[in-house]
DNA sequence: TCTGATCTATCTGTATACAATACACACCAC
DNA sequence: GTGGTGTGTATTGTATACAGATAGATCAGA
């Protein structure tokens, strides 16, 4: 729609080859699923460089920041894996995710709207229809982690987001393994609605501690099911 | 000593280039007085080169994990500049820091040795002497915050660390323009004293509880008296 | 046949050359 | 005098060349 003062859409300077290959690499990492590959896959920059029709600088460059987000290790003189998270770091990441979702419900019955609180609601009412079979588990896994996604968002806490969504890029990565049960998504939705319900009711404590219970339960489930690891 | 089976340390492959310059750059920085330049501080690339003695692919390289911890910024075709934090993103840091500090008084309750968690009193005890004037006050900033790393470590999660490590380093940066009087030092160290008492006690709710409001403390702190900023 | 060493091929780490872009200053037009 | 354009310089982004090291293979000796 036209309007009356012009409006210029910020242009991403960042639109640098770094950037790019920094993008499609994390896109691969993160889709292609770690733990089915018996060997530890490595990524040879000469190769990456004449896929992506670059050359190996901007290569290099990416692979570093993908280093230093924990997706990949660099090895030197041997080049870069993709790293397989162990158990014991699994379950650390989840405690670390609970201590900042909890901060980050408790910040939000302060900093959030009533608007964006209810908005919360539509990210999974859909989860309750019965049609949606194991087919959907893939579906709910996502929507799952947007849902968590949202809480920290509503805190307004920039650091938080930041922080969270490093730890996000590795539960993504696991979560195809994760052994849902039917019984196990039903819990986990139910304990969502009284989230958001402690956060309309602006209750800062219950909503912290609805949340650090939530997490805990995720935290025991992987830790007595999950098995494919370490 | 000797032992019968061989010993040996794991060699420090990591002893390249980017590392160095990545470890010179990052003291450089943390070390200097961001806030007293009333320009931004730009970093040349290869006045950098020359000074270290190195070509610019490793202090490019190393510029670039400086910026994906924060401390810097670059700007395509301009340049690296070091960040300075607006009073938002350090009131920021004092809350998330706070959030993972509480959990690791937690954790610590259940994963620390009473060997460690007493050693956390030798931490501090000097600070009780009365000798030391203002000229100590820098020493207590230091000591205060290996303090807390040393809560965060005796959690025992690696992954604490390592997110914790991160803000502590922005936290060195601002120590010095903190302002500090006698009182608030002795208020904090009583409060230093009830969080390893808790601790001693293995009293996780208590422990979590003094080590938020100790952080809580701090916020007020900077929001009181930090106007050097934004 | 197995152990061990040497040699080679390949890949990474570093340096440097080249290209593109942004800022600054000057010059010109109005 | 002011504003705009153009060129020059300096600095970053990218590509490539070179050096060093590692892993695997081949060969010799027991």
């Amino acid at each position: 729609m036209p309007t009356k003062e012009l409006r210029l859409k910020p242009i991403d300077s960042n639109n640098i080859l770094k950037s790019k290959v920094y993008d499609q690499l994390k896109a691969a990492i993160t889709s292609m699923d770690i733990y089915a590959a018996e060997t530890d896959t490595k990524l040879d920059e000469r190769r990456l460089a004449d896929e992506l029709g670059v050359s190996r600088t901007p290569i290099r460059e990416a692979l570093m920041l993908l280093e230093k987000e924990g997706l990949i290790r660099m090895i030197p003189r041997r080049g870069a894996f993709v790293v397989r998270k162990t158990k014991r770091e699994i379950l650390e990441m989840i405690c670390v995710w609970g201590a900042l979702e909890s901060l980050a419900a408790r910040l939000a019955t302060a900093n959030a709207s009533d608007k964006e609180i209810s908005g919360l609601r539509e990210t999974f009412v859909s989860l309750d229809d019965p049609n949606s079979a194991l087919a959907a588990i893939d579906e709910y896994s996502e929507r799952n982690i947007r849902f968590h996604q949202s809480i920290i968002r509503l805190s307004k806490c920039e650091l938080l987001q930041d922080i969270a969504d490093g730890l996000f890029l590795h539960m993504r990565a696991i979560r195809s393994h994760s052994v849902k049960e039917r019984g196990q998504i039903a819990d986990s939705v139910v304990e969502h609605v009284h989230i958001i319900e402690a956060l309309e009711k602006r209750d800062e404590v219950l909503a912290e501690k609805l949340v650090r219970e939530h997490t805990n339960h995720l935290s025991e489930h992987v830790n007595k099911h999950v098995t494919w690891v370490e």
